[in-house]
RNA sequence: GGUGAUGUAGCUCAGAUGGUUAGAGCGAUGGAUUCAUAACCCAUAGGUCGGCGGUUCGACUCCGCCCAUCACCA
């Protein structure tokens, strides 16, 4: 090969020691992990590695509710962690943990280089405290109403049923997630990273949009207008600094010469990936200078490349980077960003059994590599979503790696042990030719080096049918009938099983499990990409041919779905708050299983009694122009304005299953008090009351009505 | 509300810088075959390329507006 090797240092976004690996996450790590195999197959030299992120009030609750030790429950989960991508055939050189000697020395350092340079400041803030608990609360362990629209039972940061944002002291009726205790407002010292320096947003405003000494780009297209964005034109400064500090009590490192004060967890997360690294390189040693050290790492050539989640680019694309520029570390060559899953259209979901983990995929006997094949033939190199489409999966897997990849050796490997005592004969150039096209092998090693998996597989199923079709052109069951055409039937078969070859080359990076297999087949050393510039020797001897690979059958994915389905979520919905981490999706699917299966907790009579309901009856109907789902209802309860009648405008969310013609003279329950909201289309002065099933199994929308009898106007209780 | 992405055959997706009859795989239908853990091969049917308008000799491809879905932000 004549150009010069490269030397890669890859990483996996880190998982948070909270939870198991799902099928969100491995989209990811099947990505970062077949780039890996494909560079090594290419003669380059990797180091990949990851880790768990462990630090965090989280984690620190959960060890606290199990009755174990958070460095107990960290070690515990990185097991469980390590074992599913170990299964997936995830191939990491080392997985380590946020929580190791190493982190806490390179955050230590980075910390105190940054704070030398004078990007460090600390200032007071005014922030919740638990005084049960006797913790400072994260935005998201602040529950209340939100001061926009009411609703009850907000988080800190942001209110689910109208949308808005706010700060966690806008709150009304504010308590702890926590304990439940009125949390009461205290001052504290933060330390922040200086992001908003215009140091910090020339350096990023420079470092996102330029592209590495080779030319290539730092992150995807769609990242960098992202990135545009999030740091506005020049001279405007959007943005500010980061908190990063937490007081005690918190499970993560004390910050030096700052007793009580501990780094945030996304602080020493990424650091992470150094400490792993180093980690890794003293086992096999070999100095990380090279790969860590600005001026040495120039030096060497050496790359850095991040494999993220869409869900933390944020982190990766800004603090990241300028946390390595500014205490002098190496910057980060490239940042690979996947989207989310998806499983037939819609988000993974707990109570529709499509929030599959790892593990209970491998325990219903489902083979990784099928899975590795499918996310493999749809992902690209844009941050898209991926769809996991059940049917599609069942579909694509049969059909392209048995009914097309398998079948080739199937067919024709039992004539070369029954007729030729398994050698091989010469194989027939013309047959082969488009297999070992330099275009062609250009074409799919660009295809992989530039994480377009999708465009490689097809060129591969293309080249596949070629060779199904050369069987079926040369027939080698005729043949095999004719003494006088043996030496044919030798060579069509001999032809077809390098053809197979070929293809199990291009595809091990994906397969890597199948291809060892078939590497025992053919009895070789392990495939490498400029194996396929020659074909098997003549005479070369195979071994008897085992079945690769089986059917997946949809029952299989019925009872992997049906293992998944949780009818009760048994988890306290504030004991494991939603954390935006490597965890893809946790956050929304926890929402969402939490709105569709949980009781709201007890409230007095007396809160009850702030709720003003009255019969309200529908006087005029009619559909709004522009809204998807919006049914314009003006409500008489009895109101009665300089003595003429003053019915209520309400927006109601029923247009799927009310026609507006049908409703009007009907009584139904409308919520009098509650704030009026304004909508695009106008003020919506109360709530009419319907019932739904939040789990969406249940289709349909069904509004209250009284027994005949009950009045405009009359109170509810 | 703002920003961005997506919307192409029943399904999952391709379609550089605009150019003759819009592609693949799966599925469907018909045929052929039996070497292959019903796999493979051949053929056929299926799309006004989300909608409307514009630029152009010509647009799926460029521009504007609208609709839907998704994400991020305030």
């Amino acid at each position: 090969m004549s150009t010069p090797s490269r030397k890669i240092f890859v990483t996996n976004a880190l998982p948070y020691a909270n939870g198991d690996i799902h099928l969100g996450h491995l989209v990811g790590y099947v990505q970062a992990d077949i780039w890996v195999r494909f560079q090594r197959m290419l003669g380059n030299e990797v180091h990949y590695v990851c880790a768990d992120d462990t630090h965090g009030a989280p984690v620190m609750l959960r060890a606290e509710k199990e009755g174990i030790s958070p460095e107990a429950l960290v070690e515990r989960v990185r097991g469980e962690h390590l074992r599913d991508f170990t299964d997936f055939g995830v191939a990491f050189d080392n997985y380590h943990s946020t929580h190791s000697p190493e982190n806490r020395a390179y955050a230590e350092d980075i910390y105190k280089k940054l704070r030398a340079a004078g990007m460090i400041e600390t200032r007071a803030i005014e922030q919740y405290y638990d005084p049960v608990k006797q913790m400072f609360l994260a935005d998201r362990f602040i529950k209340g109403e939100c001061p926009k629209c009411a609703a009850k039972d907000q988080y800190g940061d942001s209110c689910e049923v109208c949308g808005a944002a706010y700060a966690p002291t806008e709150l009304k009726n504010p308590y702890s997630a926590v304990s439940g205790a009125t949390p009461e407002l205290r001052s504290s010292e933060h330390y922040f990273f200086r992001l908003s320096d215009p140091k910090a947003v020339e350096f990023l405003r420079e470092w996102t949009r330029a592209t590495n000494a080779d030319g290539s780009r730092r992150m995807p297209p769609e990242a960098s207008n992202k990135m545009r964005e999030w740091l506005g034109e020049a001279g405007e400064n959007k943005l500010s600094d980061w908190d990063i500090s937490r007081d005690a009590p918190y499970f993560g490192f004390e910050i030096p010469d700052a007793p009580g004060k501990y780094f945030y967890v996304w602080l020493d997360a990424p650091i992470g990936y150094l400490a792993s690294f180093k980690n890794y390189a003293d086992r096999v040693g070999f100095d990380v200078a090279d790969y860590i050290d600005p001026v040495k790492a120039a030096a060497a050539g050496t790359e850095m490349v991040h494999f993220i989640g869409k869900d933390i680019l944020y982190f990766h694309a800004l603090f990241w980077p300028a946390m390595l520029k500014f205490a002098d570390y190496r910057t980060p060559n490239f940042l690979n960003v996947n989207g989310f899953l998806t499983v037939d259209g819609a988000k993974m979901s707990k109570s529709r059994g499509t929030f599959i983990t790892a593990r209970s995929y491998l325990e219903q006997k489902l083979n990784p590599e099928w899975l590795r094949y499918y996310y493999a033939a749809k992902l690209n190199s844009n941050i898209e979503d991926l769809d996991l489409s059940l049917d599609d999966f069942v579909a694509k897997v049969n059909s392209d790696l048995v009914g097309k990849f398998v079948n080739i050796a199937s067919r024709c490997a039992g004539f070369i042990s029954k007729r030729f005592d398994g050698k091989l004969a010469a194989s027939d150039a013309a047959a082969l030719a488009p297999f070992v096209a330099e275009e062609t092998i250009a074409t799919l090693t660009k295809a992989f080096n530039d994480r377009d998996y999708s465009s490689a597989l097809r060129e591969v199923m293309r080249l596949a049918d070629v060779a199904n079709v050369y069987v079926n052109d040369e027939k080698p069951w005729e043949l095999a009938k004719d003494p006088a055409q043996l030496e044919r039937l030798h060579r069509a078969c001999s032809t077809a099983l390098n053809q197979f070859r070929a293809l199990t080359i291009l595809l091990k990076p994906v397969l890597p499990a199948l291809a060892a297999q078939v590497e025992a087949f053919f009895g070789v050393t392990p495939f490498v990409w400029r194996d396929l510039a020659a074909p098997l020797a003549v005479g070369h001897c195979i071994n008897p041919y085992a079945h690769l690979m089986t059917r997946i059958e949809r029952k299989q994915i019925d009872a992997l779905i049906e293992a998944n389905k949780e009818t009760l979520v048994t988890e306290v919905k504030t004991a494991e708050p939603a954390q935006k981490h490597a965890q893809h999706q946790a956050h929304a699917a926890q929402t969402e299983a939490a709105q569709a299966d949980e009781f709201e907790p007890f409230i007095s009579i007396d809160d009850f009694g702030k709720v003003d309901l009255r019969i309200a009856k529908i006087v005029a109907a009619e559909h709004v122009e522009g809204a998807a789902k919006l049914i314009k209802l003006l409500l008489d309860i009895g109101e009665v304005v300089d003595g003429q009648p003053k019915p209520r405008q309400v927006f109601a969310g029923i247009k799927s299953a009310y026609d507006p013609a049908l409703l009007v003279g009907r009584l139904t329950v409308m919520v009098a008090n509650l704030a009026p909201r304004k909508m695009k289309f106008g003020m919506s002065e109360g709530m009419v009351l319907a019932a739904s099933d939040d789990k969406g199994e249940v289709p349909g929308l069904f509004i209250l009505s009284p027994d005949s009898g009950a009045q405009p106007g009359m109170r509810v209780k």
